[in-house]
DNA sequence: GCCAACGTTGGC
DNA sequence: GCCAACGTTGGC
């Protein structure tokens, strides 16, 4: 299984909208290399749930339950749909960036990438931070 | 095809 | 509010 990143604005859909809504078509991404990851997610991956701008956090999981396919509103790119699995402990930007062993991580190597891969090393690095 | 100008994202 | 990173647009 592949792990994911996905990031949202909380004004724009935050981890309440989408534990209220039980899922959602994750569209609207509108960025080449973000596209790629998404044609790339399988049914069954997870991904973290990452809150952008106002204290900036890895605040949940969620799981990918179908994979890419045209855009509704432009079918030059792609959407996929995601659900939640279970809110975390939130995983700050500044404990991320504090840990040595995930300065490689993609969410810091390329801040802007609203969809980024997740290796699995790191993942259970954050998931045990989350525990902490 | 190059690159300057401009727009957007997102951390601080 | 500022600014760095980076993607897009458009003149040449």
């Amino acid at each position: 299984m592949a792990r994911w990143l996905l990031k949202s604005e909380p004004t724009s859909y935050s981890w309440d909208d989408l534990v209220r809504d039980g899922g959602t078509e994750w569209d609207g991404v509108r960025n080449p290399t973000a596209r790629i990851n998404l044609r790339a997610m399988k049914t069954g991956d997870e991904a973290f749930f990452y809150r952008s701008v106002q204290e900036p956090a890895i605040v949940g999981i969620a799981r990918i339950t179908r994979e890419a396919q045209p855009d509704a509103k432009d079918p030059n790119w792609v959407s996929v749909r995601v659900e939640p699995v279970r809110e975390l402990t939130p995983v700050s930007l500044k404990s991320i960036k504090s840990e040595p062993k995930l300065a490689a991580m993609e969410l810091l190597r390329q801040s802007r990438l609203s969809v980024a891969p997740v290796r699995e090393e790191e993942w259970e690095l954050i998931i045990a931070m989350a525990n902490a």
